[in-house]
DNA sequence: CGTATGGTTGAAATTTGTCAACCATGGTGG
DNA sequence: CCACCATGGTTGACAAATTTCAACCATACG
């Protein structure tokens, strides 16, 4: 259950910065924290702020009448959430790892000079989305499990990857079943895939969350379908 | 090939307002005519406008370097096109039927006081943009053929249908692979579901390219996995 | 009227999904 | 401190769906 998360990552950061996050309730830059299973907002939640991710892991997630899940999207630091369409949250926003947000109270119609700075930006991440969201459909398209996987793979390197000597880390904070929601796959199928990659020594792992990427060409290569 | 289609709405077009065209090249509102197979912009173009649909029907596209292709999107009248990443269009755009757009110089990067209406209504295009590339991902997230050939066939009626009698008609501008390459089917695929509609009385057919659908209720159903 | 393009159909092969069982890990309670 | 239990992850065998490759048909245009 989400309610029984450890919070120690929240109760740390509650700790150090509580009176911030609620004396600016409501106000504009205040911060957000959230531990691993919170929702940030709900589809079709009125949106009344964009959130700026300092820190962890969302999942952007949207569901259909019969129950399936997609994922949209995976937001890390830097990336800006959030963005309304006719005033609503168009997807639901919850953290798959502790998380860090800062609260940005924005109405796309109100008139830009009163906040020229965000409104800008919210501008520049929505064209920015339009393309992550356009290179995403490459990735659902007609594409192999393998190459699905990979690409993915790749994806987050570029966006949390860590150096490790001459390999590069990645520390998964989503399971299986969200990368499977995310790339149109099974969890079944992205398990074996994963195997896959690791007996061919592309991938090494340490867990199931902490993968060590090997062989960066190689990759690439089955993400391109070589 | 493009190069020898039949140009005869273009002619008319320009025929009817070429010293319009002509007259405003580079100033703001101008209007452009393009027949079948025509290029509006090449991916990673250097975006000068965005453009706003009149007539016809676009076709958005991204290439691999295997030179598997992707169609991102199909833009009908009211649409806004050409909205830019980084400067550069992240996509070609390609007349699949004649077009008539109205062409607006625009810079993202300039201050939006400049051109408030049209500023406004970029923002509002990308936003909406979003919300319309989220839900074609849970057309191709893990869905069957059926599946997706239904909700784009509802899609498109939503978007061009037009009344006709008791049921509803649809002129379809694009070919099977075109549909194919923006559901992640094969054409074949394509042809084979949209036979299997005929077959069970859900369409009807006039030639490839004009679709009656008979049973708005059983499509909606067969749309969400009924 | 012939040709080219796009569309349709068929049969076989491949991939992925499904269902079920089993394993690993980490948190909980004894 | 250890055993247990729950969750998520992995693996296997089978079924189902889609792709592939090939041939054939229809339509529109020269």
């Amino acid at each position: 259950m989400f309610e029984n998360a450890s919070g120690h990552f929240r109760s740390v950061h509650s700790a150090l910065k509580p009176k911030t996050a609620l004396k600016n309730e409501g106000a504009d830059g205040f911060r957000r924290y959230l531990s691993q299973g919170e929702h940030l907002f709900y589809e079709a939640d009125r949106a009344v702020f964009v959130y700026e991710v300092v820190f962890g892991s969302l999942r952007l997630t949207r569901i259909q009448q019969d129950g399936r899940r997609h994922v949209v999207a995976f937001a890390f630091p830097g990336d800006i959430v959030g963005l309304p369409v006719d005033g609503r949250h168009s997807t639901e926003c919850v953290a798959v790892a502790p998380v860090e947000v800062i609260a940005h109270r924005y109405d796309p119609a109100a008139p830009p000079e009163q906040k020229p700075g965000l409104h800008a930006r919210v501008l520049a991440a929505a064209l920015e989305e339009i393309r992550a969201l356009q290179d995403h459909f490459l990735m659902l398209g007609r594409r192999s499990a393998a190459e699905k996987v990979a690409a993915f793979i790749l994806w987050l390197e570029h966006r949390i990857g860590e150096g490790a000597g001459a390999c590069r880390l990645i520390r998964l904070s989503m399971n299986r079943a969200d990368i499977a929601d995310h790339l149109g796959l099974t969890p079944e199928t992205v398990s074996r895939t994963i195997t896959q990659f690791r007996e061919s020594r592309l991938i090494a792992l340490d867990g199931a969350q902490t993968m060590l990427i090997l062989d960066m060409p190689r990759m690439k290569s089955v993400a391109e379908g070589g």
